[in-house]
DNA sequence: GTAATTATTTCAAACGTTTGAAATGGTGAT
DNA sequence: ATCACCATTTCAAACGTTTGAAATAATTAC
């Protein structure tokens, strides 16, 4: 059975034959409403399955109650992880969360832009694609004095912005302190695109704790890849061509790269592999199904960084932080020892 | 800067000289308004930046423009591509989407129903955790006239709903057929948990290939796992301890158990395993970096599964279906096969 | 030049809620 | 009996749209 007319605070109201206000504050649970009434409508509305209609309460507050979040993709494990952060935090905390996934395309998250604000959400949320070197689309919320919180991905240049990223530095410093306790001395560092900032963070991680212990740098153990398999098969390449050099262990920017650096390896030199030992970042599930696994893995903690994420936006929403505070939250990287 | 006076029809009218109506009539296109005054409003509108308020536009039109979707998790590839469709599709008919994870429990995936009732999503799509058996808390979907479509997950009895569901007894009889023709004459079956509805569709598309191709069947090479490793385990040592009718291929339910099946045959039959032919369900992008991989996945195509869910769900919602009218869409899977 | 017709604009109510101000009813003090 | 003072309830406007009906302006017909 539908029911034709809807439950409303009118439809209560007449029920209980009282004035609409006297429902609405009763249900608000307004100190002005007599002890009784209360009971009377929360009883009734709790009988006839009173919903309240978000909409309006949303036009009368002018708030939608909504977060937008636009990020690369959800195929990548680290956002889909630390979307479930921000599901959580923002469900506890009352509010829906609207995905957009922008694929790295500048166009796509112009685009989920502007639907998000279409949308009027209160506060979003962005890991911005890769080469998002424009902020205009994003100015557009900060006018209207909606918040927008930067996460994951740390924009190029030096944006006034408020950003949640994950320490990227201690977690490459931990990961390379790591093999260099476990004896290694030519420890190569495979770094992603150069134009994402937390490459160079990452290095910086790599270069002190080869510093801090007294260990040599040799620019021969680094190189960059662009994420695709062929790129990453040159730096390869490039890091193992000076044979009486060779690395002993290897620092991978992420997993997926990690993984294409020992498929290669298998095939063309699998006696020197057995012998090296990996860190990458990810801390990926399937790790254990590898024939060789890394020894280790920087647990970024994806979970925490969307969390704060939404914990930051919502003081910012809620006034808490003052806009013009630039705040920077940096969530530190667990290294996760296998075996 | 901040602007404090919202955008509003109201302000475009007085800014316009023109009534309120006009403007709205105008910005909507109504044949009744003149060309030039419609070009006024239009470019008034786009200069000031007015973005239509949608809570005001749904509280009119007594809608949201969400639709909900409940899934079990968002680590699960397929259900992460699935919202691929459901996003991109849902997106190009001007709806927004909001999802909320249940966990596999019952308990949060009353709540999250519950959750998105109160939104008022104009519709919901759900893959049902494991253990739903009771569908009271989608009932109140139907009681208000708000459409539910099924998928990915088949309703254990048969309730009159509408669903959305991936082929798997054609992929399975795909993948079967496929290792008949390899030669293959011992095909193990590695089964999911029985309560799964799929578990006995992809077996039954595994008995139909045989019979098709006069292959008799033997019980001892099937066997059932709750997914856990362990279980995946038991299962293993249960289809292999018949030593002399040793399995020479395998279709497993879903890749991660296959995974944890070769992890497992790699440490203790290595010989027997590089002679072994899998197939899985799921197309991992992890396949290409195992040192032995299947031959060929059965890829679900989960994006086609979410597109086609929110399509359905559409169609009710414009009432281009009738409620009642039961649909049951199959996507068909598709055999890739590697190398 | 007036009436009839058509084109265009405006009015006003509605969607369902919140909330400060005003109204009502009752109690006790004088 | 009158007044002041609470406690409680109701009024009424507001949030920003949409839309059928009514009003007005412009055009055509005669």
């Amino acid at each position: 059975m539908i029911r034709n007319t809807p439950v409303t605070l009118k439809f209560l109201a007449e029920k209980l034959k009282m004035s609409v206000s006297t429902v609405s504050k009763a249900l608000n649970d307004y100190p002005t409403i007599n002890a009784y009434t209360k009971k009377r409508v929360q009883e009734m509305a709790r009988e006839l399955h009173f919903t309240p209609n978000k909409s309006a309460i949303n036009l009368q507050e002018r708030k939608s109650r909504i977060i937008g979040i636009i990020l690369p993709n959800l195929l990548d494990h680290f956002f889909t992880r630390s979307i479930y952060g921000v599901e959580q935090f923002a469900t506890a905390n009352g509010y829906n969360v609207i995905i957009k996934q922008t694929h790295d395309e500048l166009e796509k998250e112009i685009q989920a832009a502007d639907m998000l604000l279409k949308s009027r959400v209160d506060g979003l949320i962005i890991a911005i694609s890769k080469n998002t070197q424009d902020f205009a689309h994003l100015g557009q919320f900060e006018n209207l004095g909606i918040p927008v919180v930067y996460y994951a991905r740390n924009p190029s240049f030096n944006l006034s912005c408020h950003k949640v990223l994950g320490n990227t530095f201690q977690g490459c410093y931990e990961a390379s302190r790591f093999l260099i306790q476990r004896k290694h001395r030519q420890i190569a560092y495979l770094g992603g695109p150069k134009m994402i900032s937390f490459t160079h963070d990452r290095f910086n991680g790599y270069i002190h704790a080869l510093r801090d212990h007294d260990i040599p740098f040799n620019a021969d153990l680094v190189a960059y890849t662009d994420f695709d398999q062929q790129s990453t098969i040159a730096a390869i390449q490039q890091l193992f061509s000076n044979t009486d050099y060779l690395p002993t262990a290897l620092v991978a920017f992420k997993e997926s790269v990690l993984f294409d650096a020992i498929k290669y390896l298998r095939a063309v030199n699998y006696a020197h592999l057995r012998n090296m030992e990996f860190i990458g970042f990810g801390n990926h599930a399937f790790i254990s199904y590898l024939d060789i696994p890394p020894v280790a893995s920087v647990e970024e903690q994806p979970e925490d960084v969307g969390e704060n994420a939404v914990k930051l936006l919502l003081q910012l929403m809620n006034k808490e932080i003052d806009h013009s505070e630039y705040q920077k939250i940096m969530v530190d990287c667990r290294l996760v020892v296998y075996e």
